[in-house]
This record gives C-alpha cells, structure tokens and sequence, in this order.
DNA sequence: CACAGTTATGTGACCAGGTTACGGAAGAAA
DNA sequence: TTTCTTCCGTAACCTGGTCACATAACTGTG
C-alpha cells in the first residue's frame, strides 16, 4: 500500500531519484490523500498553507481575490498536475496571496509544507524543481493576464468556448454563466449579455447551466481576429 | 581590468562560489559592457535575446505588449540589479514575450544566452538561481496586476506618485503624462483627467514634464483607502 | 527673433465593459 | 403545490479607455 502511493508520487516528482532513502520514506509518509467536494474552498496561503498538492482526480482553481471580495482565475490544476503555488508560504520570493477551490469533486495528495521546505533545504534539485514549475505557473498566468488585458471580451469569450470544449471534447458546455465569469476574469451579468448575443447570432444555444456551440467554425474565426479586425 | 570585472559580478551572483575557475572565467570572459540611451529599445524575447542584464547605472523598464502595439508596464529594473528575463528564450518554462527598454541612459553588463546556458546547463546552482530570480519577478508582475485588475485609478495613480517620490526623494517628479500612463497600465488623456483633478484639488502642481507634489498626506490617504471607502 | 517642427498637454464625444439593482424562470425540496 | 434556491435577463449607470483634434510649450534653424 505504501510502496503504491510513493510510486505515484514518482511521477510527480523529476528528482525522486535525486532523494536519499530516508528522504523518499519522509515524504511518502507524510503524504495524505484527502478528498474535497466540487465547490469546496481549499487554501488560502495566509491562514493555512496546506503544501503541495498533487490532482489525483478532479479539478483545481488558483485564483486572487481582491479586498472587496471580486476574484480573477489565474489558471485551473488537471489530474496530475502538481501544484507548488498552495505552499508558497514558504517561499520568501512569493509576496502575493493566492486562493485555491475544488471546482469538481476532487482527490489530493497532500505534501504538508514543512516536510516539503525541509526536503527544499536539504537538496538543491528539490528546490530547483519547486522554482521551475513555480516559473511555469508564471508563464500561465501570463497568458491569463494578456487574455484580460489586450483582448476584447467577445473574442475572449469565444476563445474560451472553443478551448473549452476541445478539452471536454463535447459541443455542450456543462457550466454557469458565473462560472465562466471566473474563468474569463469578467462579471455573470457581462458573460450572459455576451452569449444572448453570440445566442442571437446562431453561435451558441443556451440552456439552464449549459451553452452548445452551434457553429464554431464562426467562433474560432472570432477567437482567431486580431483586435484591430471587423466583425465583417 | 578583467579581475575588477569579476568581482563585480560576484554580487550579482549568489552561486558564484559554487563555480569552478574555469567557469569563472568564462562567464568573465564573455561579459561586455554596453550602454544604451535613454528611450532606446534593448530587447525582444523573439528576435534577439541578449541574454542576462546586469544593471550597472540606470533603469530598464520590462513590458509587455499587444497585438495592436499597446503595452503594459511589468516593473523596472534598476542599478544593482540583475535581469534573467531578457534570457527568457532559453527557458522552455516561459511561453510569453517581454520587451525591455532603456528609460535613462543606462550601463549594463550582458552575459550572452548562450554562456548562460551552457551554465545553468553544468550547474544546478547556477539554474536553481535563475528560477528562483523568476519566481521573484513573478511576485513583482503580481504586485502590477493586483494594482490594474483590482484598483480604481484615482487610486492607483496616488500609488505610483507617493512610491515614485519615495524612490527618489523628491516632491518634483520629473516625468510625462505618457510615461505616468504606461508604468500604471493606463492611457495618456486617463492620467491627463485625473492629474488634473488632482491639481483642482490643490494635490498637485503640473507644469510641463513635471508633476509636483503639493498634498502628500492627501495623497497618501487616498492610495491607502480602501476599494470600497468614499471620497469622504 | 521669426518660424517651423516636435513634444507635451487639454478636452469633448464616444464606447466597452464592469456595477447595481432588480425581476423572473427553472429546478429542487418540502 | 408551495417554497427555496440557483441561475439567468435586463435596464440604468459609472469608470476608464479610445479617438479626434486643438493648443501650448519647448527646440533648433536661419
């Protein structure tokens, strides 16, 4: 059983083999699986700072939250995927606040954050793998921020249906209005005015808690434009 | 001529010790000082790569930028300071383009891409410093979003006006409307209004290429007071 | 100094999209 | 059914970014 689940985390982690035995035998004690059901609010670095998360099975979302409560998506976590962000608590070089739900009914291996700073301090390759995914993170944010900042909401709308559902698979979209808020850092009331729009226009079909591309060959031409383009 | 160039890059560099001679010399070796003018356009991730920056006098400020041209202040560099961003092409984790320019004439030491590399390739230490140095420029672009995605912007320019005069010591800060703009992530004719407001309400003096501070305390208030708190 | 050229600023009209404040409809629970 | 909860629709409004253009302040030149 235990030989099971360090196995798992091998896959997690580049510099298992960089480990001394006792090393592998600390971390793969420590490590808990928990389960959180869709909704559920996980972490917030500044009161708790759970540690390294490991997606079995489900869906995360890393976002931040300003002072009167608005938040922005940063990036979603997949099954696995490990998130280095949820112990940043322990890295001096992190100075922002990041927040963290189960979108979806969810299974985590948690790594406390003390065993995990330990490991940090004791090899170099551990923190060198902490620092690298931390910088890759970086780079989705990245993405997430030129999204808000340069484009305009129906071709970002758009690029969201599309990507959405070529990674569901699916043309319809099982999600709220509010949720996609979220996930594209705008407000519910703009999202549905956009897709009544998109709606009126054939593109998509609305239902209670789902949207259904109808045509998105004409969404991926809007999400493709180029800001200065027409709608022509 | 040479040792006094090593030594100073010592500072820069925490892993120094970690190197062997022969590394020394080659990162040594390689080094060339250049400078640049202020105004001037050092670097694009996709063309050129320079490679990393060492700040010796002046200031750099790194941006990104749309499709359409505008673009968006991520922070400054300045004297003392080391940029690995401008080197972001060798690392596959950064999948977004930053710019750098000259904002005042400026001395920098740049270590080619390569022999960087080639470095970070031999020794973890040197690799492991380069992320860490990531993850810190990844706080800093999170300190900008929070500043445009959550604040109003009578507030936000409040901010830069109280930190830029910090920074320098003065009540007088020498700059334009159009610089003021793209360091707060907004439009010329935005920071034009609301520095004259600003001046209507006795909190600043403007003359051309100047904004004077005349009402720090109001000022400060106002960059303190929180999203949801009245003018009162 | 007159003049042109350049850079910096001022301003009104407009527009996208975020905010507020509702009302109403679709399901779920009782 | 009735009630509750979640989700969606919509109008009015506000902030701030965009566009178009005017004006003012410096700079260099003859």
């Amino acid at each position: 059983m235990e030989m099971e689940k360090c196995e798992g985390l091998k896959a997690f982690f580049p510099f298992w083999e960089k480990l001394t035995a006792a090393q592998k035998e600390r971390i793969c004690r420590s490590a808990a699986e928990t389960s959180y059901p869709g909704g559920s609010f996980i972490h917030r670095a500044s009161d708790d700072c759970v540690g390294v998360l490991l997606v079995q099975e489900g869906q995360l979302r890393v976002y931040i939250e300003s002072e009167d409560g608005r938040d922005i998506t940063l990036f979603r976590m997949e099954e696995g995927e490990a998130c280095i962000l949820s112990a940043s608590c322990f890295m001096q070089e992190i100075t922002f606040e990041i927040l963290i739900d189960a979108e979806k009914d969810s299974r985590v291996i948690v790594i406390p954050t003390t065993v995990f700073k330990k490991l940090a301090d004791e090899n170099i390759y551990v923190e060198n793998f902490i620092y690298k995914q931390t910088t890759e993170r970086f780079s989705d944010v990245m993405w997430t921020m030129q999204q808000i900042l340069f484009m305009s909401f129906d071709r970002r709308l758009a690029v969201f249906l599309i990507d959405e559902s070529a990674k569901t698979g699916k043309n319809t979209l099982v999600m709220t209005h509010d949720q996609i808020a979220k996930y594209t850092g705008s407000a519910r009331e703009v999202v549905s005015r956009m897709l009544k729009y998109f709606e009126k226009e054939g593109m998509v079909k609305l239902e209670r808690g789902r949207v259904l591309l109808m045509d998105k060959k004409r969404l991926k031409e809007l999400a493709r434009r180029s800001a200065g383009e027409s709608g022509k």
